[in-house]
DNA sequence: GTGGCATAGTGAAATTTTTAACAATATCTT
DNA sequence: AAGATATTGTTAAAAATTTCACTATGCCAC
């Protein structure tokens, strides 16, 4: 764990930081050794006293004069965020979208691996999907028990993903990323994280709507 | 479109909108017809004045004293989002995750027609996915120019993005939602909105790393 | 080794966003 | 119809975040 500075961390520097990561990984492919954090900065759409300061919270990673090393940073950052090792997550929810995540290849990509797919409609249930076998959801707490399960993935319908939450916390996972359009609820000490894209569909239509009304389209 | 009584609104706002959208019609089902800002807040898991202040950039949607009617309020932030009518969207890449948003009935139930699917690899042109017939993505401005399309999403992989953002900026489109992991050109008139639910999963990883140094967990 | 240059790190200022406090007002009770 | 009550809309304060401006420092040329 690297020494933070500072005790809190915005949740806007984390979200940057993996943006950061994805185009320092970009430079690293097409053999650039050395950044500024101008050039970072617009590769990111940021401003770069931004990353200057956002990294400032981990530690001292730049060399004056010079920039960051490529390489060093991406590895920096990950280690901040906690990406120097792997992580093994659960599925609750096997429709549309958690069949996409559990064929889609970033995941284990970035070390997120998925160990188990679970949904309670009998139809899935022994179904195998990217090599996994779908398991009764009900089973999900003694089955997690088995494997070193910390972070769970909520793909249920909404009116289902408190149940799935309830079943994930009773496993112990750490974290949640429900991608279920519905509020749930869990202790102070487990992460929970929204996924919800038709958000960025009606900010598009606001934007869209916006920009009619001004004049500009 | 509803008066602006200020003229910048924040993007936190709008996404905040969504959830509001969100909770309110899950209320509506249930049958309430009145909710207060303080019960709607504990719903949406925010600060009653945040729900105030956000609703008054649109307009007054309440009554002192009683609350907001729930149905009226659903109705005007959607009039205010600009979801007060259908978008027609076409989708560039028919990967893994292109074909769950196809398949995934969400976007058509939230007002989004999926008009048009393009991806420009030889083994998935013609192929009929919900629908739709998968089309050559270079035939993508001529054929969008039949539909009245707004909004494209990209759901190629990172080094297409630009290609795809290319085809739908000649297509005339007003906004993009990008599921890839790069960054993209545009001119400013065009909305753009990224997508990236592996920043979900990273700050999970963070959260939970911070949790443990803290002995929280 | 000295000077010049480039760029990171940082403290302060500016901006934005959130929260709190309160005045305004609609409804209900009597 | 007057007063009590509840809850909005709004102004002001607080907090958080971003940007600016400057200082510190490492590298390179000479």
């Amino acid at each position: 764990m690297p020494h933070l500075k500072h005790d809190r961390i915005p949740r806007a520097t984390i979200s940057r930081l993996a943006i950061y990561v994805q185009e320092l990984e970009g430079m690293e492919q097409q053999g650039v050794k050395v950044v500024s954090s101008e050039k970072l900065a617009n590769a990111c759409g940021v401003n770069p006293s931004q990353i200057r300061k956002d990294l400032a919270y981990f530690g001292e990673f730049g060399v004056r004069g010079v920039g960051y090393y490529v390489f060093e940073l991406k590895e920096a950052i990950k280690q901040s965020l906690g990406l120097d090792k792997t992580w093994n997550v659960v599925l609750v929810g096997v429709g549309n979208l958690g069949r996409a995540l559990l064929r889609h290849g970033v995941l284990r990509k970035r070390g997120f691996i998925i160990v188990g797919a679970f949904d309670c409609d009998p139809f899935k249930i022994g179904e195998e999907i990217a090599g996994l076998e779908v398991i009764c959801s009900s089973k999900l707490p003694a089955k997690t028990n088995e494997l070193y399960v910390e972070i769970g993935i909520i793909t249920t319908p909404p009116e289902r993903a408190q149940r799935a939450a309830n079943y994930l916390l009773e496993a112990g996972i750490k974290g949640i990323v429900n991608f279920a359009p519905a509020r749930i609820n869990a202790p102070s000490n487990v992460s929970v994280e929204y996924v919800d894209f038709i958000h960025n569909l009606f900010s598009v239509a606001f934007n869209i709507t916006q920009n009619q009304a001004k004049g500009l389209i």
